[in-house]
Order: structure tokens, then sequence, then C-alpha cells
DNA sequence: TCCGTATATGTGTATATCCATATATATTAA
DNA sequence: TTAATATATATGGATATACACATATACGGA
């Protein structure tokens, strides 16, 4: 994937917001993302389905749950980017409330995989 | 600029280019990116333009050439991107044609700014 | 059946591109 | 000096395309 394509993909907020929980969590099905972003579940799916048909996450059904977690085919540079995004002060403050609402979360459906 | 922003900035194919080699070079004016992308002066102009009213690059007047630079202003996250960018290998093989062209170019105007 | 997830459709908006032209500075001629 | 011309850069208008969104619907497993 080129640089600009994958940029894109980052362009919009929402699917910036999926992809840092999902760095930070490893693994988080549709049901706790539309939770921790406040979002509808078909608005969030479809960015979802966007992010993986590039490869960038790939997921797992766990019974009625999907799971997702980022691909582990990532080309250096672009984890090295996430891995930037992740650490970055201003992202804790600009989207604390998406690791709030998901940590306040009552019943957070578990993977074993 | 929260990231989506920004990296909406770097999802067009022109614009990274045109960013890389600004990082690259410190600093470069029109007729040498349009030389370097070998694409038209106004498609350049344009998204250097975008660029510039977003804050990521600065220009200086000098004579009749306009020089552009990274701004100095940029937030530590977003240097830190384009600097991953730059050393990136990826690009390194995909844009390598730009920085020949560019040291091709025969009379490159000189800042001294 | 119900619940979780995915997708199809229609609509509005944004934006990349091209061509032509406008503006700004520099240079040359008279 | 002024006028004319050349070079560098920016922008207006027209067009085509891409994309986000909301609603509704379809699918898949317990």
């Amino acid at each position: 994937m080129l640089p600009h394509q994958f940029f894109k993909l980052l362009s919009d907020e929402t699917r910036v917001r999926c992809l840092l929980i999902i760095a930070r969590e490893q693994k988080v099905c549709v049901a706790e993302l539309t939770h921790a972003l406040n979002e509808g579940q078909p608005k969030v799916s479809r960015h979802l389905s966007l992010l993986r048909s590039s490869g960038v996450i790939v997921d797992t059904r766990q019974g009625q749950w999907v799971f997702y977690r980022l691909s582990d085919q990532l080309p250096g540079w672009m984890r090295k980017q996430i891995r930037g995004l992740v650490e970055s002060n201003c992202l804790k403050e600009e989207y604390q409330e998406d690791i709030k609402r998901l940590s306040e979360m009552s019943t957070r459906p578990e993977c074993c995989i």
C-alpha cells in the first residue's frame, strides 16, 4: 500500500478512533467499538469494513461477536505511524472519552482466542 | 489540527510527494517541485496552497520565486510522522524518481534567506 | 425467534483535475 | 524613466469522481 492510500484510511475521524482503540486494546469487537465511540453500529461497521478490506485490520468471528485486531502483516512504517499516534499526547487528550466509555462498559465480551 | 485532518492532507499522492521533498530539501520553490514531480504547475501550486493554508508549510518569496519549507510551529507528533515517512524505506523506493529528477535539474534557483 | 454484524441505496458534499487567465516580479528596449 | 515582454506563481470556472451519512434491509449464529 502506498503511503497516501494508508493516510486516506486515516483521514476519517471514525476510522482513526477505531484504529486507536484496536491498537490499544489488541482485540475488540464491534459492539465495544460502537459503545466506545458512541456511534451507530452500521457506521462503525462500514468503516471497519474499509480498514479490513485494505488489510490494516483482520477479523475473527467468535460466536456472535466479530473481533478485530491489527494485521500482523503490516509493514514496519505503518506500524510505526500507528504506534506514534497511540503514544501521542495530543490524542490522549482528544479521544480520552472513547477509552473512558469503553472501560465503563458494563459487560464487555471476552475473547479467548 | 486533529490527526484525521492531518492525514487527510497526506491522503493525496501529490501532496505526499511535495511534503517529502520539502522535508528532505528543507526549502524548495514551486519550479523545483513541478520539475521533481513531473506534474503541471497549477496542480502543484494548488496542493501547496492547501498545505500552506493548513499551516503545515510556510512560503517565502524571494524575487520571482516562492520557496516553501516545513512550518517550525508543527506539533511534535506531526513532525514525528513526517520524519518517519522520510526515513521509510518503502518511500525511498517509491519516489526515488522525484529525487533523481530534482538532482538532475540543470539550474536550480537558490534561496539565501 | 433474537442479537450482533454487514451491506445496499439514495443524497448531499467535498475535492482533484484541467484549461485559461490573473498577478507579481524581473528584464529588456526605447 | 517608461513601456513591453518574459518568467514564476496563483486562481477562477467547469467537470468528474469519490466519499460520508442515514435508513432500511440482509445475513449468520445461538
